[in-house]
DNA sequence: CGAAAACTTAACAATTTGGTAATATTTACT
DNA sequence: AGTAAATATTACCAAATTGTTAAGTTTTCG
Protein backbone atom coordinates (compact mmCIF):
# COMPACT_ATOMS: atom_id res chain seq x y z
CA UNK A 1 0.00 0.00 0.00
CA UNK A 2 1.12 3.64 -0.74
CA UNK A 3 2.41 5.93 2.03
CA UNK A 4 1.33 9.06 2.56
CA UNK A 5 2.80 11.91 4.57
CA UNK A 6 0.70 14.45 5.97
CA UNK A 7 1.61 17.90 6.86
CA UNK A 8 -0.43 20.46 8.71
CA UNK A 9 0.13 22.89 11.60
CA UNK A 10 -3.47 21.93 12.42
CA UNK A 11 -4.02 18.69 14.17
CA UNK A 12 -8.00 18.82 13.39
CA UNK A 13 -7.14 18.73 9.97
CA UNK A 14 -4.45 16.15 10.37
CA UNK A 15 -6.78 13.85 12.76
CA UNK A 16 -9.42 14.43 9.62
CA UNK A 17 -6.81 13.32 7.03
CA UNK A 18 -5.56 10.61 9.05
CA UNK A 19 -8.79 9.55 9.64
CA UNK A 20 -10.60 9.53 5.75
CA UNK A 21 -6.90 7.91 4.39
CA UNK A 22 -6.87 5.23 6.65
CA UNK A 23 -10.05 3.62 5.90
CA UNK A 24 -8.80 3.54 2.43
CA UNK A 25 -5.67 1.70 4.00
CA UNK A 26 -3.03 3.85 2.96
CA UNK A 27 0.27 3.70 5.00
CA UNK A 28 0.46 7.15 7.10
CA UNK A 29 2.34 9.68 8.83
CA UNK A 30 2.42 12.98 9.91
CA UNK A 31 4.20 16.32 10.79
CA UNK A 32 2.65 19.67 11.95
CA UNK A 33 5.38 21.96 10.36
CA UNK A 34 7.60 21.29 7.35
CA UNK A 35 11.17 21.15 9.51
CA UNK A 36 9.70 17.52 11.03
CA UNK A 37 7.93 16.77 7.64
CA UNK A 38 11.64 16.54 6.06
CA UNK A 39 12.81 15.10 8.87
CA UNK A 40 10.01 12.31 8.90
CA UNK A 41 10.15 11.88 5.31
CA UNK A 42 13.89 10.64 5.22
CA UNK A 43 12.93 8.09 7.50
CA UNK A 44 9.31 6.93 6.19
CA UNK A 45 10.07 7.71 2.44
CA UNK A 46 6.57 8.28 1.35
CA UNK A 47 4.91 8.13 -2.16
CA UNK A 48 2.90 11.42 -1.41
CA UNK A 49 3.10 13.86 0.66
CA UNK A 50 0.16 16.29 1.23
CA UNK A 51 1.04 19.48 2.45
CA UNK A 52 -0.04 22.92 3.65
CA UNK A 53 1.24 25.57 2.38
CA UNK A 54 0.64 28.12 5.10
CA UNK A 55 2.73 26.91 8.15
CA UNK A 56 5.01 27.80 11.05
CA UNK A 57 8.89 27.27 10.88
CA UNK A 58 8.59 26.14 7.01
CA UNK A 59 5.81 27.07 4.81
CA UNK A 60 4.81 24.38 2.35
CA UNK A 61 6.31 26.01 -0.70
CA UNK A 62 9.60 25.53 1.43
CA UNK A 63 8.92 22.25 2.17
CA UNK A 64 7.87 21.01 -1.03
CA UNK A 65 11.63 23.28 -2.91
CA UNK A 66 13.59 20.97 -0.27
CA UNK A 67 12.14 17.60 -0.73
CA UNK A 68 12.52 18.41 -4.50
CA UNK A 69 15.76 18.77 -3.88
CA UNK A 70 16.38 15.15 -2.33
CA UNK A 71 17.02 12.53 -5.35
CA UNK A 72 14.73 10.14 -3.34
CA UNK A 73 11.88 12.50 -3.44
CA UNK A 74 12.39 13.17 -7.05
CA UNK A 75 9.49 10.85 -7.91
CA UNK A 76 7.27 11.56 -4.51
CA UNK A 77 4.33 13.22 -5.79
CA UNK A 78 3.61 16.38 -4.09
CA UNK A 79 -0.09 17.95 -3.29
CA UNK A 80 -0.77 20.94 -1.67
CA UNK A 81 -3.20 22.18 0.75
CA UNK A 82 -4.52 25.93 0.69
CA UNK A 83 -7.12 28.22 1.64
CA UNK A 84 -9.12 29.42 -0.37
CA UNK A 85 -7.57 33.43 -0.23
CA UNK A 86 -4.17 32.16 -0.77
CA UNK A 87 -4.28 31.64 -4.37
CA UNK A 88 -0.99 33.76 -5.10
CA UNK A 89 0.90 30.73 -4.46
CA UNK A 90 -0.52 27.87 -6.82
CA UNK A 91 2.00 29.72 -9.47
CA UNK A 92 5.00 28.96 -6.74
CA UNK A 93 3.38 25.79 -5.72
CA UNK A 94 3.67 24.54 -9.81
CA UNK A 95 7.26 25.65 -9.98
CA UNK A 96 8.42 23.79 -7.13
CA UNK A 97 6.79 20.86 -8.61
CA UNK A 98 3.44 20.15 -7.18
CA UNK A 99 1.31 17.26 -8.34
CA UNK A 100 -1.93 18.82 -7.39
CA UNK A 101 -3.66 21.64 -5.71
CA UNK A 102 -5.99 20.93 -2.98
CA UNK A 103 -8.60 24.22 -1.76
CA UNK A 104 -9.44 24.02 1.45
CA UNK A 105 -12.06 23.31 2.88
CA UNK A 106 -11.38 19.46 2.54
CA UNK A 107 -14.12 17.46 0.97
CA UNK A 108 -12.73 14.21 2.29
CA UNK A 109 -13.94 11.94 -1.08
CA UNK A 110 -12.41 14.50 -3.31
CA UNK A 111 -9.53 14.00 -2.03
CA UNK A 112 -9.21 10.50 -1.85
CA UNK A 113 -10.17 10.16 -5.33
CA UNK A 114 -8.00 12.60 -6.60
CA UNK A 115 -4.95 10.78 -4.25
CA UNK A 116 -6.31 7.68 -5.72
CA UNK A 117 -5.91 9.41 -9.19
CA UNK A 118 -1.92 10.33 -8.89
CA UNK A 119 -1.09 7.23 -7.38
CA UNK A 120 -2.80 5.21 -10.01
CA UNK A 121 0.14 4.98 -12.44
CA UNK A 122 2.40 3.33 -9.77
CA UNK A 123 -0.18 1.17 -8.60
CA UNK A 124 -0.35 0.01 -12.17
CA UNK A 125 3.17 -0.30 -12.94
CA UNK A 126 4.15 -1.86 -9.71
CA UNK A 127 2.19 -5.13 -10.27
CA UNK A 128 3.74 -7.81 -8.15
CA UNK A 129 6.16 -9.98 -10.60
CA UNK A 130 6.84 -6.80 -12.56
CA UNK A 131 8.03 -5.92 -9.12
CA UNK A 132 11.68 -4.73 -9.99
CA UNK A 133 12.51 -7.01 -12.27
CA UNK A 134 12.95 -6.57 -16.03
CA UNK A 135 13.98 -9.39 -18.27
CA UNK A 136 14.71 -8.35 -22.69
CA UNK A 137 17.05 -10.49 -24.21
CA UNK A 138 20.02 -11.47 -22.58
CA UNK A 139 19.40 -8.78 -20.07
CA UNK A 140 17.93 -9.84 -16.60
CA UNK A 141 17.37 -6.13 -14.39
CA UNK A 142 16.88 -6.18 -10.97
CA UNK A 143 16.46 -2.85 -9.54
CA UNK A 144 15.75 -4.17 -5.80
CA UNK A 145 19.70 -5.01 -5.59
CA UNK A 146 20.58 -2.63 -8.40
CA UNK A 147 21.63 -5.79 -10.49
CA UNK A 148 22.42 -6.01 -14.31
CA UNK A 149 22.63 -9.44 -15.74
CA UNK A 150 24.07 -9.78 -19.36
CA UNK A 151 24.02 -13.16 -20.45
CA UNK A 152 24.34 -14.73 -16.78
CA UNK A 153 27.31 -11.99 -16.18
CA UNK A 154 26.86 -9.51 -14.06
CA UNK A 155 27.26 -5.82 -14.32
CA UNK A 156 27.50 -2.83 -12.09
CA UNK A 157 26.00 0.69 -13.00
CA UNK A 158 26.55 3.82 -11.23
CA UNK A 159 22.89 5.52 -10.64
CA UNK A 160 22.33 7.60 -13.46
CA UNK A 161 23.31 5.11 -16.48
CA UNK A 162 21.21 2.23 -14.38
CA UNK A 163 18.23 4.66 -14.12
CA UNK A 164 18.79 5.26 -17.78
CA UNK A 165 18.68 2.10 -18.59
CA UNK A 166 16.00 0.53 -16.36
CA UNK A 167 13.87 3.12 -17.96
CA UNK A 168 14.42 2.49 -21.36
CA UNK A 169 13.91 -1.17 -20.73
CA UNK A 170 10.87 -0.41 -19.25
CA UNK A 171 9.68 1.37 -22.60
CA UNK A 172 10.96 -1.21 -25.14
CA UNK A 173 10.71 0.51 -29.15
CA UNK A 174 9.27 3.49 -27.43
CA UNK A 175 11.48 6.17 -28.79
CA UNK A 176 12.16 9.11 -26.45
CA UNK A 177 14.11 12.51 -27.34
CA UNK A 178 16.92 13.46 -25.00
CA UNK A 179 14.68 16.39 -23.71
CA UNK A 180 11.85 13.71 -22.52
CA UNK A 181 14.79 11.17 -21.16
CA UNK A 182 16.34 14.48 -19.43
CA UNK A 183 12.85 15.41 -17.84
CA UNK A 184 12.44 11.37 -16.49
CA UNK A 185 15.52 10.28 -15.66
CA UNK A 186 17.03 13.94 -14.15
CA UNK A 187 14.33 16.14 -13.36
CA UNK A 188 12.17 18.89 -14.56
CA UNK A 189 14.13 21.16 -12.23
CA UNK A 190 17.63 19.91 -13.49
CA UNK A 191 19.42 22.14 -15.88
CA UNK A 192 21.64 19.86 -17.89
CA UNK A 193 23.06 19.80 -21.71
CA UNK A 194 21.26 17.34 -23.64
CA UNK A 195 24.35 15.99 -25.03
CA UNK A 196 25.25 14.63 -21.27
CA UNK A 197 22.41 12.12 -22.63
CA UNK A 198 24.61 10.59 -25.68
CA UNK A 199 27.72 9.93 -22.95
CA UNK A 200 25.62 8.06 -20.70
CA UNK A 201 23.90 6.41 -23.54
CA UNK A 202 27.55 5.31 -25.11
CA UNK A 203 28.31 4.21 -21.69
CA UNK A 204 25.57 1.60 -21.53
CA UNK A 205 26.35 0.53 -24.76
CA UNK A 206 29.66 0.06 -23.96
CA UNK A 207 28.76 -2.20 -21.41
CA UNK A 208 25.87 -4.29 -22.63
CA UNK A 209 27.04 -4.24 -26.44
CA UNK A 210 25.38 -1.80 -29.25
CA UNK A 211 22.63 -4.35 -30.32
CA UNK A 212 19.86 -3.19 -28.11
CA UNK A 213 19.71 0.66 -27.57
CA UNK A 214 19.03 2.47 -30.86
CA UNK A 215 19.80 5.52 -32.32
CA UNK A 216 16.79 7.84 -34.48
CA UNK A 217 18.41 10.50 -36.07
CA UNK A 218 16.53 13.87 -35.14
CA UNK A 219 14.11 11.94 -33.13
CA UNK A 220 16.27 9.99 -29.91
CA UNK A 221 17.34 6.79 -28.07
CA UNK A 222 14.99 3.68 -27.91
CA UNK A 223 15.85 -0.14 -26.66
CA UNK A 224 14.43 -2.91 -28.37
CA UNK A 225 15.12 -6.45 -29.16
CA UNK A 226 15.21 -6.27 -33.10
CA UNK B 1 7.22 26.06 -33.40
CA UNK B 2 5.63 28.16 -30.83
CA UNK B 3 5.71 31.70 -30.69
CA UNK B 4 7.31 33.96 -27.94
CA UNK B 5 7.96 38.21 -27.71
CA UNK B 6 10.27 39.12 -26.05
CA UNK B 7 10.10 42.51 -24.49
CA UNK B 8 13.14 44.54 -22.81
CA UNK B 9 14.74 47.91 -22.67
CA UNK B 10 18.05 46.59 -22.68
CA UNK B 11 19.38 45.38 -25.94
CA UNK B 12 22.12 43.20 -24.69
CA UNK B 13 19.56 41.18 -22.53
CA UNK B 14 17.15 40.95 -25.94
CA UNK B 15 20.16 39.71 -27.69
CA UNK B 16 20.67 36.79 -25.36
CA UNK B 17 17.27 36.17 -25.07
CA UNK B 18 17.08 35.82 -29.07
CA UNK B 19 20.28 33.95 -29.45
CA UNK B 20 19.42 31.25 -27.10
CA UNK B 21 15.27 30.55 -27.73
CA UNK B 22 16.14 30.89 -31.61
CA UNK B 23 18.70 27.99 -30.57
CA UNK B 24 15.71 25.80 -29.77
CA UNK B 25 13.66 26.83 -32.75
CA UNK B 26 11.10 29.02 -31.76
CA UNK B 27 9.70 31.64 -33.59
CA UNK B 28 10.60 35.22 -31.96
CA UNK B 29 9.94 38.88 -31.92
CA UNK B 30 11.07 41.24 -29.60
CA UNK B 31 10.40 44.89 -29.09
CA UNK B 32 12.37 47.01 -26.31
CA UNK B 33 9.21 48.87 -24.80
CA UNK B 34 5.77 48.21 -23.61
CA UNK B 35 3.78 50.47 -25.87
CA UNK B 36 5.53 49.01 -28.74
CA UNK B 37 5.48 45.02 -27.37
CA UNK B 38 1.50 45.83 -27.52
CA UNK B 39 1.97 47.02 -30.96
CA UNK B 40 3.95 43.71 -32.09
CA UNK B 41 1.58 41.55 -30.05
CA UNK B 42 -1.23 42.11 -32.08
CA UNK B 43 0.26 41.47 -35.41
CA UNK B 44 2.82 38.68 -34.07
CA UNK B 45 0.32 36.77 -32.12
CA UNK B 46 2.72 35.04 -29.95
CA UNK B 47 2.34 32.09 -27.83
CA UNK B 48 4.51 33.39 -24.63
CA UNK B 49 5.82 36.60 -23.67
CA UNK B 50 8.79 37.63 -21.94
CA UNK B 51 8.46 40.77 -20.56
CA UNK B 52 11.22 42.70 -18.54
CA UNK B 53 9.45 44.51 -14.87
CA UNK B 54 11.64 47.52 -15.92
CA UNK B 55 10.81 49.72 -18.95
CA UNK B 56 10.21 52.99 -20.13
CA UNK B 57 6.93 54.26 -21.24
CA UNK B 58 4.93 50.97 -20.15
CA UNK B 59 5.99 48.83 -17.55
CA UNK B 60 6.12 45.04 -17.38
CA UNK B 61 3.41 45.10 -15.32
CA UNK B 62 0.99 47.73 -17.03
CA UNK B 63 2.12 46.47 -20.09
CA UNK B 64 0.57 42.53 -19.43
CA UNK B 65 -2.29 44.17 -17.51
CA UNK B 66 -3.61 45.60 -21.29
CA UNK B 67 -2.40 42.32 -23.08
CA UNK B 68 -4.62 40.57 -20.68
CA UNK B 69 -7.66 42.72 -21.55
CA UNK B 70 -7.34 42.03 -25.31
CA UNK B 71 -9.77 38.54 -26.02
CA UNK B 72 -6.28 37.40 -27.94
CA UNK B 73 -4.05 37.31 -25.32
CA UNK B 74 -6.59 35.33 -22.59
CA UNK B 75 -4.46 32.38 -22.87
CA UNK B 76 -1.44 33.92 -23.45
CA UNK B 77 1.88 33.04 -21.04
CA UNK B 78 3.34 35.69 -19.88
CA UNK B 79 6.67 35.26 -18.20
CA UNK B 80 7.85 38.14 -15.79
CA UNK B 81 11.59 38.91 -15.97
CA UNK B 82 12.98 41.22 -12.99
CA UNK B 83 16.01 42.42 -11.19
CA UNK B 84 16.32 40.68 -7.88
CA UNK B 85 15.89 43.59 -6.03
CA UNK B 86 12.67 44.43 -7.08
CA UNK B 87 10.73 41.82 -5.45
CA UNK B 88 8.42 43.95 -4.45
CA UNK B 89 6.47 43.36 -7.89
CA UNK B 90 6.05 40.03 -8.03
CA UNK B 91 2.95 40.16 -6.01
CA UNK B 92 1.71 42.83 -8.69
CA UNK B 93 2.71 40.22 -11.25
CA UNK B 94 0.66 37.61 -10.57
CA UNK B 95 -2.05 39.58 -9.93
CA UNK B 96 -1.84 40.74 -13.53
CA UNK B 97 -1.65 36.96 -14.46
CA UNK B 98 1.84 36.16 -14.61
CA UNK B 99 2.22 32.47 -15.37
CA UNK B 100 5.96 32.55 -14.24
CA UNK B 101 8.70 35.38 -12.65
CA UNK B 102 12.75 34.96 -13.46
CA UNK B 103 14.97 36.46 -11.77
CA UNK B 104 17.63 38.10 -13.44
CA UNK B 105 20.66 37.66 -13.78
CA UNK B 106 19.31 35.12 -16.45
CA UNK B 107 20.61 31.24 -16.35
CA UNK B 108 19.54 30.64 -20.39
CA UNK B 109 19.39 26.54 -19.49
CA UNK B 110 17.08 27.53 -16.65
CA UNK B 111 14.73 29.90 -19.01
CA UNK B 112 14.31 27.76 -21.44
CA UNK B 113 13.54 24.76 -19.39
CA UNK B 114 11.00 26.56 -17.56
CA UNK B 115 9.46 28.24 -21.24
CA UNK B 116 9.30 24.76 -22.42
CA UNK B 117 7.42 23.68 -19.16
CA UNK B 118 4.67 26.26 -19.34
CA UNK B 119 4.38 25.26 -23.16
CA UNK B 120 4.66 21.42 -22.81
CA UNK B 121 0.79 21.73 -21.90
CA UNK B 122 0.31 23.07 -25.42
CA UNK B 123 2.70 20.93 -27.31
CA UNK B 124 1.31 18.12 -26.06
CA UNK B 125 -2.48 18.69 -26.82
CA UNK B 126 -1.62 20.22 -30.29
CA UNK B 127 -1.78 17.11 -32.05
CA UNK B 128 -5.51 16.17 -31.91
CA UNK B 129 -6.22 15.57 -35.29
CA UNK B 130 -2.81 12.83 -35.91
CA UNK B 131 -3.21 9.88 -34.23
CA UNK B 132 -0.47 7.73 -32.99
CA UNK B 133 -1.13 4.88 -35.44
CA UNK B 134 -2.08 4.52 -39.12
CA UNK B 135 -2.45 1.62 -40.94
CA UNK B 136 -3.23 0.71 -44.64
CA UNK B 137 -2.87 -2.46 -46.33
CA UNK B 138 0.28 -3.96 -45.69
CA UNK B 139 1.47 -0.92 -43.83
CA UNK B 140 1.69 0.01 -39.98
CA UNK B 141 2.68 3.22 -38.82
CA UNK B 142 3.51 4.00 -35.45
CA UNK B 143 4.07 7.34 -34.66
CA UNK B 144 5.16 7.38 -30.95
CA UNK B 145 7.60 4.79 -31.81
CA UNK B 146 8.35 6.39 -35.21
CA UNK B 147 8.40 2.65 -36.33
CA UNK B 148 6.55 1.38 -39.72
CA UNK B 149 6.22 -2.18 -40.68
CA UNK B 150 5.54 -3.57 -44.09
CA UNK B 151 3.74 -6.69 -44.23
CA UNK B 152 5.07 -7.23 -40.85
CA UNK B 153 9.13 -6.11 -41.67
CA UNK B 154 10.17 -3.26 -39.66
CA UNK B 155 11.72 -0.72 -41.66
CA UNK B 156 13.14 2.63 -40.32
CA UNK B 157 12.46 6.29 -42.19
CA UNK B 158 14.64 9.52 -41.43
CA UNK B 159 12.91 12.10 -40.04
CA UNK B 160 11.70 13.78 -43.10
CA UNK B 161 10.77 10.87 -45.13
CA UNK B 162 8.73 9.35 -42.09
CA UNK B 163 6.54 13.06 -41.67
CA UNK B 164 6.24 13.01 -45.67
CA UNK B 165 5.06 9.06 -45.94
CA UNK B 166 2.82 9.76 -42.32
CA UNK B 167 1.19 13.08 -43.77
CA UNK B 168 0.22 10.93 -47.12
CA UNK B 169 -0.79 8.00 -45.35
CA UNK B 170 -3.34 10.12 -42.62
CA UNK B 171 -4.52 11.37 -46.06
CA UNK B 172 -5.71 8.28 -48.37
CA UNK B 173 -6.73 9.17 -51.70
CA UNK B 174 -6.06 12.62 -51.52
CA UNK B 175 -3.98 14.24 -53.73
CA UNK B 176 -1.45 16.82 -52.55
CA UNK B 177 0.81 19.28 -54.90
CA UNK B 178 4.60 19.77 -54.15
CA UNK B 179 3.83 23.54 -52.95
CA UNK B 180 0.91 21.77 -50.04
CA UNK B 181 3.61 18.99 -49.26
CA UNK B 182 6.52 21.64 -48.69
CA UNK B 183 4.24 23.15 -46.72
CA UNK B 184 2.89 21.19 -44.54
CA UNK B 185 6.04 19.14 -44.38
CA UNK B 186 8.80 21.79 -44.21
CA UNK B 187 6.83 24.61 -42.89
CA UNK B 188 5.84 28.10 -44.23
CA UNK B 189 9.25 29.42 -43.85
CA UNK B 190 10.88 27.02 -45.35
CA UNK B 191 12.27 27.62 -48.74
CA UNK B 192 14.02 24.70 -50.95
CA UNK B 193 12.98 23.71 -54.77
CA UNK B 194 10.21 22.06 -55.38
CA UNK B 195 11.82 18.93 -56.60
CA UNK B 196 13.27 18.06 -53.79
CA UNK B 197 9.73 16.31 -52.69
CA UNK B 198 10.41 13.96 -55.63
CA UNK B 199 13.36 12.80 -53.94
CA UNK B 200 11.97 12.25 -50.91
CA UNK B 201 8.79 10.50 -52.77
CA UNK B 202 11.67 8.13 -54.82
CA UNK B 203 12.97 7.24 -51.17
CA UNK B 204 9.96 6.04 -49.99
CA UNK B 205 9.21 4.28 -52.83
CA UNK B 206 12.44 2.98 -52.73
CA UNK B 207 11.60 1.01 -49.44
CA UNK B 208 7.80 0.51 -49.57
CA UNK B 209 7.50 -0.14 -53.23
CA UNK B 210 5.79 1.82 -55.76
CA UNK B 211 2.13 0.25 -55.37
CA UNK B 212 1.27 2.76 -52.17
CA UNK B 213 2.38 6.65 -53.57
CA UNK B 214 0.87 7.29 -56.90
CA UNK B 215 1.69 10.22 -59.28
CA UNK B 216 -0.49 12.47 -61.02
CA UNK B 217 0.91 13.91 -63.75
CA UNK B 218 0.76 18.05 -63.35
CA UNK B 219 -1.23 17.59 -60.31
CA UNK B 220 0.44 16.05 -57.24
CA UNK B 221 1.13 12.70 -55.55
CA UNK B 222 -1.35 10.91 -53.16
CA UNK B 223 -1.22 7.81 -50.95
CA UNK B 224 -3.97 5.16 -52.12
CA UNK B 225 -4.27 1.31 -51.83
CA UNK B 226 -5.62 0.64 -55.37
C1' DC C 1 39.93 15.63 4.60
C1' DG C 2 41.39 13.17 0.43
C1' DA C 3 40.97 9.77 -3.16
C1' DA C 4 38.00 7.49 -6.22
C1' DA C 5 33.98 7.33 -8.64
C1' DA C 6 30.40 9.55 -10.99
C1' DC C 7 28.74 13.17 -13.60
C1' DT C 8 28.95 17.00 -16.88
C1' DT C 9 30.82 19.55 -20.46
C1' DA C 10 33.32 20.68 -24.50
C1' DA C 11 35.70 19.63 -28.60
C1' DC C 12 36.39 17.20 -32.59
C1' DA C 13 35.46 13.06 -35.58
C1' DA C 14 32.27 10.25 -37.93
C1' DT C 15 27.99 9.54 -39.78
C1' DT C 16 23.59 10.43 -41.62
C1' DT C 17 20.38 13.30 -43.63
C1' DG C 18 18.59 16.71 -46.62
C1' DG C 19 18.85 19.46 -50.75
C1' DT C 20 20.31 20.48 -55.45
C1' DA C 21 21.48 19.95 -60.01
C1' DA C 22 22.30 17.24 -63.86
C1' DT C 23 20.62 13.56 -66.54
C1' DA C 24 17.36 9.95 -67.86
C1' DT C 25 12.83 8.47 -68.43
C1' DT C 26 8.00 8.72 -68.83
C1' DT C 27 3.72 10.92 -70.09
C1' DA C 28 0.40 13.57 -72.72
C1' DC C 29 -0.69 15.37 -76.75
C1' DT C 30 -0.47 16.25 -81.66
C1' DA D 1 5.93 8.41 -83.82
C1' DG D 2 7.61 13.05 -82.44
C1' DT D 3 7.95 16.44 -79.08
C1' DA D 4 7.60 19.17 -75.06
C1' DA D 5 6.58 19.02 -70.38
C1' DA D 6 6.68 16.70 -66.24
C1' DT D 7 8.59 13.31 -63.34
C1' DA D 8 12.22 9.75 -61.93
C1' DT D 9 16.70 8.77 -60.81
C1' DT D 10 21.32 9.44 -59.59
C1' DA D 11 25.32 11.41 -57.62
C1' DC D 12 27.32 14.77 -55.02
C1' DC D 13 27.87 18.31 -51.45
C1' DA D 14 26.48 20.91 -47.33
C1' DA D 15 24.26 20.83 -43.08
C1' DA D 16 22.63 18.62 -39.20
C1' DT D 17 23.08 15.08 -35.91
C1' DT D 18 25.37 11.81 -33.26
C1' DG D 19 29.67 9.24 -31.57
C1' DT D 20 33.71 9.41 -28.97
C1' DT D 21 37.22 11.01 -26.16
C1' DA D 22 39.17 13.60 -22.68
C1' DA D 23 39.32 17.03 -19.38
C1' DG D 24 37.05 19.53 -15.74
C1' DT D 25 33.46 19.29 -11.70
C1' DT D 26 30.95 17.46 -8.34
C1' DT D 27 29.67 13.86 -5.28
C1' DT D 28 30.52 9.92 -2.49
C1' DC D 29 32.68 7.36 0.80
C1' DG D 30 36.40 5.68 3.55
Amino acid sequence: MPKILIVDDDPDIVELLEYNLQKEGFELASANDGLKALEIAVTFNPDLVLLDVMMPKLDGIETASRLRKIPEFKNTYILFLTARSEEYSEVAAFEVGADDYIVKPIKPRALISRIKALLRRDMQNATPDNEDKLVAGGLVINRKNHSVLLNGASLTFPKKEFELLFFLVQNPDKVFSRDEILHKIWGADVYVVERTVDVHIRKLREKIGDSYIKTLKGIGYLFSLD
